[in-house]
DNA sequence: GGTTGACCTGGAGTGCACTCCAGGTGACAT
DNA sequence: ATGTCACCTGGAGTGCACTCCAGGTCAACC
């Protein structure tokens, strides 16, 4: 049995967020012990813990509180929750393929900016080199 | 030269979007036609460009206007463009490993009710196996 | 016996990033 | 001339996921 405080401290939600997430129904009617206080069993930790994970990966609410009905409706649903449980984790897929697609380009931009402070250095040092022509060098971002 | 609707098409941005940004000054004042209408320049579509890799990978809003602060701000601000954007990406890179992290819980849940179908098939084929005495199977999320 | 400190309730408020709306303009096709 | 279409403006509204607040209850320590 674990108090709010506690289970804030292992789940890393706040103890607003775990009675609001009581309220709406993610998880379900707390116990309490004689002064009405919260008291989470193992179990209430547990789906916390699933919880967690599930929202750090992007899941909205209204989803999480359909798994979590699959979950109390018992054993007859593990089908379902295979299922929805596969499709988030082909969505947390894409995401982190998007993630890295940006970050590709995040990272050229920034050599970007790296060859023009280099290339600036070189001429600051070196005596003016025999120049084409043009010149406005119509600076950056048509990245791709 | 693009218009509201091919610049929405090509970035993905909302015409709302792109009106809210040249709004809130992320984007600069863009330019018009004699009507009125934005017209947009080449330089103002990679700039949504960059805008739309730092979105995606979760930058703030407050945070893009600093970055394109340094922008406007002309070539001596490179050095700090760069720190913000090398920042950016080490924290891009979190985002990436804890995505993985909770990934992998996932799949290991997923696993984990494959296993209760599987031995559920089992047991509905054979004949009932000797089983020790407790039962109540106490359910899943004890996760780890 | 007084003061913390951790918790309770219902309900209101917040921050972010858009998104929508009413009413209007100008260009172009039928 | 009459649509209809893509766009304009300022401002209000939305959805999500919390977060905060006022006023109150217990239990325990000083």
């Amino acid at each position: 049995m674990y108090t709010p405080g506690q289970v804030a401290e292992e789940t890393g939600f706040s103890i607003d967020t775990l009675r609001y997430y009581e309220r709406i129904g993610l998880l379900e009617r707390v116990e309490r012990n004689s002064a009405g206080q919260r008291r989470f069993s193992e179990e209430d930790v547990g789906w916390l813990g699933m919880v967690r994970c599930l929202r750090d990966t992007g899941m909205p609410i209204a989803e999480m509180l359909r798994f979590a009905a699959l979950v109390r409706d018992g054993e007859e649903t593990i089908g379902d929750r295979i299922t929805l449980l596969e499709a988030h984790d082909q969505e947390v897929e894409e995401q982190i393929a998007l993630l890295r697609e940006r970050q590709t380009a995040i990272r050229r931009k920034i050599q970007y900016y790296r060859d023009v402070l280099a290339l600036r250095a070189e001429v600051d040092s070196d005596p003016p080199l025999p120049e084409p022509a043009s010149h406005k060098t119509s600076e950056e971002h048509a990245s791709h």
